[in-house]
DNA sequence: TGACCTTCTGATACCGGTGTCATTATCATT
DNA sequence: AATGATAATGACACCGGTATCAGAAGGTCA
């Protein structure tokens, strides 16, 4: 009886946007002011602004017509203050490739969009002493409210023991499974590696170099396994004087290209664990005066903007890193609403071939 | 005479540290903690946080004794609050060139260490109808500190006026003088455009071409105008017909080149408004046969990390972005601290002589 | 010594929300 | 119509800071 619309009711609500329409140029709106022109308390404002089920559809509808009335929207700042959490999402990373950390950022910024959050970068060195003090430090300060943990930084594992102690939600992106669904992003970057593998040995080559990401992190593990698993399911393997270890930089992967040309047998194709290595190679094969896929070809990894800049277009194995970002957002904002996914979500990567990669040269 | 160290004052505070070392594993402390450890009003340590004058020294001492010993630190969250003023610096940007963003991203956040506040990322939408709605609302909910406005968005006077309406500080990058010193780091790049000319002329060439940036960014005029006061000087004009307006991205570089290279008379230099623009231009020479720099020379603007990854290296006119991000986010710190410089922080740039220029070729 | 002026300090309200818990409507039952 | 159970609401304290303003402490001067 007393939800069906009566001209009592209207009545009521005419009043109330009546008033609301008057006080609109005041300034802006406080949950006060929503509980006064509509005459209940303010924390049954506070029950419809989040979605609270203990209040009656009528009364709900009145705030709610005045609330859209006046653009109200709820103070982060106090809400923060009054939850102990504040609505900042940190991207914590320490990642030697810039192209992937924009893409990300892009991703996040995408899946964050139309929220309340706010997306806050937190750069770190891995590598400094004190980074975990600065990160606590930070933690404790700003009580975020989730942190985005993409690799490396997502595989230490004494990180997010602390992150748990203080109650901060994360999502990890990793290539390995490290943690529950709610709380992951999978690559299968050791498949990727593998199709890498199996498009240079379908070119014939028998020579294949690896330029490797650094052992410190999980991804140059995975994506050495999975190419060497490639190789030996074509027949060929992996030398171990084929190997090269890089840090993931441009510069790195320059001065790992070098050694490999200079070694006693020079490889005929080079499968480099990320794009921004194969850009340092690429530049260590020029300088040698070599022709790239003529001479050498070349894969990279995760498909930045760089691979299809360079000249000739790099082959290279497409992570969707931007989409990966979004749906770390989404992880998140599923967290917040107590929504637990049934499986990891995961990201297969696919190789993508461009001009970096050509037969075999004759005479090897 | 009381400020004079005395056993009694000694005696309180090693009382008080006593008390504070017991206090200490009890969680997070607040300013009532130290209120209560030092016996003074919770106003009082509130002033001595912000350094207020108007503390006796003995008391300040005491007071700052615990809160180092404790390790306090105010809560954001609450000040934000109470001062109606988040601690987030806002980076707006609607700039085609990620590049750019990126090191502007470390230049602020480099400025920003150690400090209070964090950087979140507004990427906008320019041409987009309510990005500006967009962005008030954001202004209106988070409160920002103030924002970091980099060409274009810094160029938008409206936007400008909306900030000053909603008292948010803000620093503007630009190449042209568009606010007070405070406000303001200002960048030459028509300086840097004719040093770009002048390396052209020297090397001989004639034909020269110019792959501009969109009209509705005030850099890509200055680079025109720099341009072509430099080739002027030496004699040399900007033929109509050997300028190609492009949108500041990769592949509007691209096509601008290709447009160039089937024009009735091809140059035999081209100087792109940034190094996106050159990207896309090294790649059209390559796609029609050409060398670069034997057939054709180019010459790029903003030095961003691209440039020295190309091949051959691609001479530029380098911007100190990283340098300029950190000298915004200090001087909107200047701005807190009521600090205004007398004169405009300005960056000149430079050109950066790599490979990608060479003399006119013979027969030209 | 008392009047008066500074310099310091603290009680209290406030910023704009949320949590707790008691109280009031509302409804189905008997 | 009275009863009890459940749904809906509000009073009040609280989150951790800052602002206001009155009052206390200390110093100067006649």
């Amino acid at each position: 009886m007393t939800d069906l619309p009566t001209s009592d009711q209207e009545a009521e609500l005419a009043d109330a946007l009546r008033e609301a329409a008057a006080f609109r140029l005041t300034g802006r709106a406080t949950i006060n002011d929503i509980a006064r022109i509509a005459k209940v308390s303010k924390k049954t404002v506070s029950r419809v602004i989040n979605e609270s089920p203990l209040v009656k559809p009528r009364t709900r509808h009145l705030v709610k017509a005045i609330i859209a009335e006046l653009g109200f929207t709820p103070d982060p700042q106090a809400r923060a203050l009054a939850l102990r959490r504040s609505f900042l999402v940190g991207l914590v990373y320490d990642n030697p490739s810039p192209q992937y950390v924009v893409n990300m950022q892009r991703g996040i910024l995408d899946g964050l969009e139309d929220t309340d959050f706010q997306l806050v970068l937190r750069p770190v060195n891995r590598s400094d002493a004190n980074y975990w003090d600065r990160l606590r430090t930070f933690i404790q300060q700003h009580k975020p409210f989730g942190l985005i943990l993409p690799p490396s930084v997502s595989e230490d594992e004494e990180l997010v023991a602390m992150l748990r102690e203080n109650d901060v939600d994360y999502v990890r992106i990793a290539s390995v499974e490290l943690d529950t669904p709610a709380r992951m992003i999978r690559t299968h970057d050791a498949e990727g590696a593998a199709q890498a593998a199996r498009h240079l040995c379908a070119l014939g080559h028998t020579d294949i170099a690896h330029i490797q990401g650094p052992e410190t992190f999980r991804s140059a593990h995975e994506r050495r396994s999975g190419f060497v698993r490639g190789l030996t399911e074509s027949g060929r393997t992996l030398a171990p004087d084929l190997v090269a270890e890089a840090g993931y930089t441009f510069e790195s992967g320059l001065l790992a290209m070098e050694r490999l040309i200079y070694a006693k047998r020079r490889p005929t194709a080079v499968f480099a664990g990320n794009d921004e290595m194969a850009t340092g190679a690429y530049l260590a094969v020029r300088k040698a005066g070599l022709r790239i896929p003529e001479d050498i070809s070349i894969v990279g990894f995760d498909d930045t903007p760089i691979a299809g800049r360079l000249w000739p277009a790099l082959t290279t194995v497409r992570l969707p890193i931007r989409e990966m970002g979004r749906a770390a957002a989404q992880l998140l904002l599923a967290q917040a609403a107590g929504n637990e996914p049934a499986e990891i979500t995961s990201f297969s990567p696919e190789i993508v071939v461009r001009e970096s990669t050509a037969q075999v040269p004759r005479g090897n």
